[in-house]
DNA sequence: TCCTTTATGTACCGCTGGGTTAATTTGTCA
DNA sequence: TGACAAATTAACCCAGCGGTACATAAAGGA
């Protein structure tokens, strides 16, 4: 009795493209069809409001209204609020790895090559933290909606074969050390990068935010670049630190 | 007229001490006063839950059910679901605290001392999971619960106190490189050491489980010790990569 | 012994939010 | 041009869950 109340006000539309007229001189009555422009929004959206809120967190109303579409349409193409979430946490990492590709370290000498890996994947974390929140919710469920993608795994072959050449090709030169482990290499780097973002909050919480301004920022990279570098590089002296 | 009727079923106790007799003999009715050990127990369950599920995943009504108390209760010490959590929040903080003052590195050289902590560090990372998921949910909320304690900043000048002693003795035995900085060391222990027990679900499942077993987990805290003595020493050898 | 405060149990409430139903529009192709 | 599939909407449902009302027992004075 109540609910079927006020159906002709509040008659607003979404989208940009108006409702009466487009530019082909067409009557347009009132929806298009777009698929994959509506994915895309519901997938940007929910993006941001899972990395925002985690999963249970985060709420399908307001990821439905802040969306061009409504929230049957996400049910429509994700299924459930669990398959929405998969599907954004794949595009995250599908994302990042365009990102990490588009490195070339191939012509550089091996020192010179893992310094640059270095301070790319330590750029890369401070330049996504969408994704670093998400991996971070997906660790607080034990990664168990990862497990089930099957396209994950093959997109972090990338860095790890580019760390194994540069780790091969500094043994062969006698300049790296003979344990080293492109895979050890990769958790270390990846320990620092991921931890300078994931736990600002409460590092600053706790010690003040001194470590966040743009120079310590710097600073830090070089070091974390110089402890690798001591790390696996034979006799190397690790001149930041004076 | 319908609320107020079935009384006198479903009494049933969820405390061990039975109800008839106790141990000196005087007749216990039905129930004790007992309000710290109602709280601690609400803590402990608490802890758990949060810990496993986060902020909005906890389910008060699961916590109140494994608790030997009601869920009244719970409101009744701890206002609503965020004191709860805040509470939570600061026992495991206070309680690491606990474990990471019974550490002495006052006699040591510096450059044991150094080791110690990164060993030490390492290893209370690794046997205080639910700290760790705690401190990862708050990241997710931005600290903000952690901002509003005003106990945490305190608990945490124990560790810098030590680290900045080591730094002050190892520098005045020129032992240490000038730059050296007890935050900027402390970072970076707790990157490695928060990271390792942070982020195995992901890590796993991106790069397999090599690195998780005794053996491996060993060989990680032995060349964490080694870099970030590497960066701290002057001239030091980090061996454990050869 | 009775009053007050503290501590506790039980039943209940209302709304939030994940998910669904049923119908409508759009585009396509025989 | 009309049937059919794909895309989309608005309204609705309902269980779960955070939070509350109310009653009442324990403990400790006065």
């Amino acid at each position: 009795m109540l609910s079927l109340v006020q159906n002709q006000i509040g008659r607003k539309y979404k989208g940009m493209d108006g409702g009466s007229t487009d530019t082909e001189g067409s009557r347009t009555s009132s929806w298009k069809k777009d698929p994959e422009a509506v994915k895309e929004n519901i997938l940007m959206i929910a993006t941001e409001e899972f990395a925002a809120n985690g999963l249970s967190g985060a709420n399908i109303n307001v990821i439905a209204q802040r969306t061009t579409a409504s929230k049957r349409m996400i049910y429509y193409y994700f299924g459930d609020k669990e398959g929405l979430y998969c599907a954004v946490l794949e595009r995250v990492y599908a994302s990042l790895r365009k990102s990490e590709d588009m490195l070339d370290v191939a012509g550089l000498d091996p020192v010179e090559a893992l310094r640059r890996l270095v301070v790319a994947t330590f750029d890369a974390h401070v330049n996504a933290p969408q994704f670093i929140r998400l991996v971070m919710i997906e660790n607080i469920h034990n990664a168990e909606h990862l497990k089930k993608s099957d396209i994950v795994p093959k997109l972090n072959r990338s860095i790890i074969d580019k760390l194994e050449d540069v780790c091969a090709r500094g043994k062969a030169a006698k300049l790296f050390r003979a344990g080293t482990d492109a895979l050890q290499l990769h958790w270390m780097i990846s320990a620092f990068s991921f931890y300078n973002v994931s736990n600002r909050a409460t590092f600053s919480a706790s010690f003040g935010a001194s470590l966040l301004g743009p120079d310590q920022q710097a600073a830090l990279k070089e070091r974390l670049a110089d402890m690798v570098l001591a790390a696996a590089v034979i006799g190397y002296d690790p001149k930041s630190w004076d």
